[in-house]
DNA sequence: GGTAAGATCCGCT
DNA sequence: GCGGATCTTACCT
């Protein structure tokens, strides 16, 4: 009696735009398997990142070493390192000339609470572990180790059908703490699900001391 | 070689 | 609600 692992999802879903997989990410569950525990959460809030077009992505400005898997194949994971102390995961979608990929920004964990807290030692609340994209990626234990890996069938993560909200939940607004533009309502999330971070406009960065 | 801004989070007021 | 932490990336000279 050998359990069957779930079927994961079809290769080809990652074979679209940025925009029409975000939203069909809800409600999905992304399984992380590391040597220091595993974790399974339910996606909640996602936000799409186009090409070329897109002013806002981190392929705006053409291939470079730190977001080259963007420019590979679909159905792998894209981490970036950002603010000095955050990792961020991204879904690589689209044709291959079409770099783009979508924002994991929050879940609610449903397997692996223990190694969750773990590494979010600051989370008080279960619905807090994975509240926004660098506490998601901190909660599944993901680096920059995991920059490239496949998300389809690989070894780390696994993408299971999960449980789609129903239409009518789901919601979507302008992106977060995005400069550019900040009109195109390219985030998505489940509407009144508590694991859904919280909104902020993008506020630009103070001035460095010395007036 | 220098510098400014960044797909953020947390603690304090 | 506001500002500091912390460092990588990319653009400018």
């Amino acid at each position: 009696m050998t359990e069957e692992p779930a079927a994961a999802l079809d290769r080809a879903f990652f074979d679209r735009p940025p925009v029409a997989v975000a939203p069909d990410l809800l409600g999905r569950l992304l399984r992380c398997t590391l040597p220091s525990g595993t974790v399974e959460l339910r996606l909640t809030e996602v936000e799409a990142y186009a090409g070329p077009d897109d002013p806002a992505s981190h392929a705006y400005r053409g291939r470079t070493a730190r977001n080259a898997v963007m420019f590979g194949p679909p159905g792998h994971a894209y981490v970036y390192f950002t603010y000095g102390m955050h990792f961020c995961l991204n879904l690589v979608c689209g044709p291959a000339d079409h770099p783009g990929g979508v924002l994991l920004r929050a879940g609610r964990v449903i397997e692996g609470v223990d190694p969750a807290r773990r590494r979010r030692s600051t989370s008080r609340r279960d619905q807090d572990l994975a509240q926004g994209p660098a506490r998601l990626a901190l909660a599944l234990g993901v680096d920059r180790t995991q920059d490239g890996e496949d998300v389809v069938a690989g070894p780390v993560f696994r993408l299971l059908p999960g449980s789609p909200p129903p239409p009518a939940q789901v919601r979507s607004g302008p992106r977060t703490g995005v400069s550019a533009a900040a009109d195109t309502p390219w985030r998505f999330w489940i509407d009144g699900d508590p694991t859904v971070s919280p909104y902020r406009a993008h506020t630009a960065r103070r001035r460095p001391a010395g007036r």
